[in-house]
DNA sequence: GCAAAAGTGTTGGGAGTACACCCATGA
DNA sequence: TCATGGGTGTACTCCCAACACTTTTGC
């Protein structure tokens, strides 16, 4: 703590805001009107403000782009990024967190950013695209770090309404996962894991069949016994 | 992007460097010279350079720190803070990084640094010790996810040297979980995990008994099945 | 009645725990 | 020979995947 020189630089907060769609993991990315990466989709972000905690940045941002409020959202710190080059305006720190919400209704609406969209994950990671700056790798770690939350914490409620059937949460793991699952053993094992739901008395919400009990998000902060993947 | 206001701000690294000696979890800590926080301990870090990866500054000062061989350290981002007064005498946001390496020497050749040394974690964290900064969180949260990481990763073998008996990696996890294992279910698990250790041809390295294999870390990234904390 | 979805029962296998037991060394 | 730790075998339990089966709706 002694080097008191201090070359430009910035310290931003990116977001890898994810939600559930069409039975497809989605994420809400923005068309750069400027260069750099002129053109590209980019994850939202913004610099973080002389007074602000770094989570109260993301929220801000995050309330920004999408409108949502804070309680219905899922917010968390995933990594930070911090390349020399990574932003070849300036060195610039981001501090990468992760936003996981129920299905949104359209983010057209954003504030200054130019077009806002939500596009799969599938398509924003394959070879087809090419995100601006690291946003690739950034999107890629946040994936993983919300399917590797599953597992063991109740999170796949975050994208789900506040009221929701099994059914629906089901549907958050296959599309997170890429994965079918059964659908009764999956029943049993959400409601008996403690804390995992909560029955509430409500029940029509007819998707075809008989009339699904409604559930809200319970307390528990981890799952015992966790939701595993398949070991493939 | 449009703000070009820069009200001065730093990014530094911080490092949980984690050790198992005397069969306790310790951390290194250096004695503060200066104000603020003088005669506290702190965490060891510094700034990143202009020409700095993040990784590549939190590996740099562990060098300088630790003098230890990069390879034989595992080194990762843990998370970073902002808190906007976090440092009295200017904004810092700090990458906080966790290293984990076998039993060192001693760490009394720091360069510049005044005096550093290992306590235990347990001390670390007990009210009786207040940490500089937020380093009491800092250090938490990187304890945390050492424990955490030993459940589903084979990186207790970053605490063990090079070659290792099985008991040895026992230890490991008998230190940092703070928990005592059956030796027999643990040496069965262990070396039936693919990937986790690898047998080597020397044996001896006597601890009283019968001689013990001696094994490396195998090069599995995750462990299937994870090897579980009691579910206390 | 029939299709479709909700939810429960049953069963066989795999993994974890507890612990008996044998092996190989030094003293 | 005994003490000490290394390592294997075994039995019991519990969890989980698979799937048969019942319940409750709409058409």
């Amino acid at each position: 703590m002694t080097d008191t020189h201090h070359p430009p630089l910035a310290v931003t907060v990116d977001l890898v805001v994810l939600t559930v769609r069409e039975d497809e993991l989605q994420a809400l990315v923005i068309r750069r009107g400027e260069a750099p990466y002129k053109g590209r989709w980019a994850l939202p972000g913004g610099f973080v403000q002389p007074d602000e905690d770094l989570e109260t940045a993301a929220a801000r941002e995050l309330q920004e782009e999408t409108g949502l409020p804070r309680e219905r959202v899922h917010l968390e710190q995933l990594a930070s990024y911090g390349a020399p080059n990574r932003d070849p305006r300036m060195r610039v720190v981001t501090v990468a967190h992760i936003a996981l919400a129920a299905d949104l209704p359209v983010p057209e609406a954003g504030t200054d950013a130019a077009c806002a969209d939500w596009r799969t994950v599938s398509d924003l990671l394959s070879n087809r695209t090419k995100l601006a700056f690291d946003h690739t790798q950034i999107l890629r770690d946040g994936v993983e770090r919300a399917r590797s939350k599953l597992e063991y914490t109740p999170l796949a409620a975050a994208f789900c309404p506040r009221e929701f059937t099994i059914r629906e949460l089901r549907h958050v793991y296959e599309a997170v996962w890429g994965a079918t699952i059964d659908p009764r053993n999956f029943h049993r094992k959400v409601s008996k894991t403690p804390g995992f739901v909560i029955p509430t008395d409500s029940m029509t919400t007819r998707e075809g069949g008989r009339p699904a009990r409604l559930y809200r998000a319970g307390n528990a902060q981890l799952l015992h016994p966790p939701l595993l993947r398949g070991t493939d």
